[in-house]
DNA sequence: CGTATAATTGAGCAGCGTCAAGGGTTGTGG
DNA sequence: CCACAACCCTTGACGCTGCTCAATTATACG
């Protein structure tokens, strides 16, 4: 991991986490609950006591429409706050939904306030953060408004893969990727049905293979090719 | 306006502006420059010291594609700033460029960040210029990703009508909206013919009418009705 | 082991893009 | 003030990308 990749992923791993913890029971008021696969951790409209942090599992930020149709907005990943937003707002405009069996830990919004304007290195750590959850949405705006189905695939499956870098990937063979096609689609902005079209087209192409929560990545360089804005 | 509306807008109108003049020549050193219509005032990647904000005119944020596809993330109208992370962040990965003839101010950006720090209001105020700027960009990627060309023309003006709400608007009558077709389909991702076709539709059907930098609107509670998220 | 959920595949079609040509509008310089 | 250029908008023809509907087969979960 080089540091080109650090400044462009806006944050240091698991820094905001670490901060946070060395504050716990000091500063800092919280508690752990689990959610199931698919359960809500956060309900879009409720407002919320408390801010959001993800510890184990995979989660994501989603929006409902009432016509049934539904965008992914980005993949929650652990040391991540379900959203930098909930410590200035008690509400969201969307659901934060487990993908996995998850553990969260609750913080009491005031604590998490006075921890970024006390400690410096809380400030700056969040401030990267809100960068990076900032600029992914621009990207993620392009992909959605500029490209084609196939591209816009190849760069959701990237740019969780570039944050999954930063965490520590296995140097080689199969990676964890707990995503299903529809929620794959849901991010990408097409329907499941095409999806699974351009997924086997991948397969056979040899530039990856996702299946069974497991993504083989055959050739990094192509699904750049394609996938990088 | 109702202070539901302003809620939603996230921002009460002009004052970071009334905030940050407040602050200049005693906090903060400045200066003003002019673009003419079509003129870039950032350009993607370039490092600025100065934090811009937009006094006169129109402006967008534009990302630029090599493959020659534009998407624009935001208009920028007088009293914002060209992009709140231009506080954080000395390079921004989107171009502004001045829609009509534009003036903006130039603040250096050690200034912006004391005031900040050191007034309440301007925190507060800027936190939730902040917040707006963050959820319209989610918005955005809902519209972009799981609507309609014809709904997502109604959203991308109907989320600037929004905005020029806020700052007061004539009661009837044309409405002054200075964005090219061009641009309408660059916000909404799609092709300017595609645009042009729709425009053609909505103005026959009497929902609106747009020409020659002028906005009529005829029936809002339909507009309403298409572009609402 | 049964049931709900997810993935696959085919057929048909529509929404929107591409290409192309013609007419308006705006701004600039002589 | 006019002429020209550059840009913007409009409209038609045509075809591809990606959606819908539907039926079948895997996979996960209680």
């Amino acid at each position: 991991m080089n540091s080109v990749a650090l400044v462009r992923n806006g944050r240091v791993p698991g820094t905001l986490e670490k901060l946070v913890d060395s504050a716990t029971g000091d500063l800092l008021r919280h508690a752990t609950a689990v959610a199931r696969a698919g359960e809500a951790i956060y309900r879009a409209g409720d407002p919320s006591e408390d801010v959001l942090m993800l510890r184990e599992g995979w989660a994501t930020q989603v929006v409902q429409l009432d016509s049934g149709r539904r965008q992914i907005l980005r993949v929650v990943l652990p040391g991540d706050f379900c959203s930098y937003r909930m410590v200035f707002s008690p509400t969201l405009d969307f659901s934060i939904r487990a993908t996995t069996r998850a553990r969260y830990s609750r913080f009491e919004r005031a604590g998490v306030k006075l921890l970024l304007v006390t400690r410096p290195a809380a400030f700056e750590a969040f401030g990267s953060a809100i960068l990076d959850e900032d600029r992914r949405l621009t990207d993620l705006v392009v992909n959605l408004g500029r490209r084609t189905a196939k591209e816009r695939v190849a760069y959701v499956i990237l740019s969780i893969l570039e944050r999954l870098n930063v965490e520590g990937l296995p140097a080689a063979g199969p990676i964890p990727f707990p995503i299903r096609q529809t929620d794959l689609a849901d991010m990408a902005g097409i329907t499941t049905v095409h999806t699974s079209r351009l997924l086997a087209d991948y397969r056979r192409s040899g530039v990856f293979a996702l299946s069974r929560g497991e993504l083989h990545l055959l050739d990094r360089r192509a699904l750049e090719r394609i996938g990088r804005l």
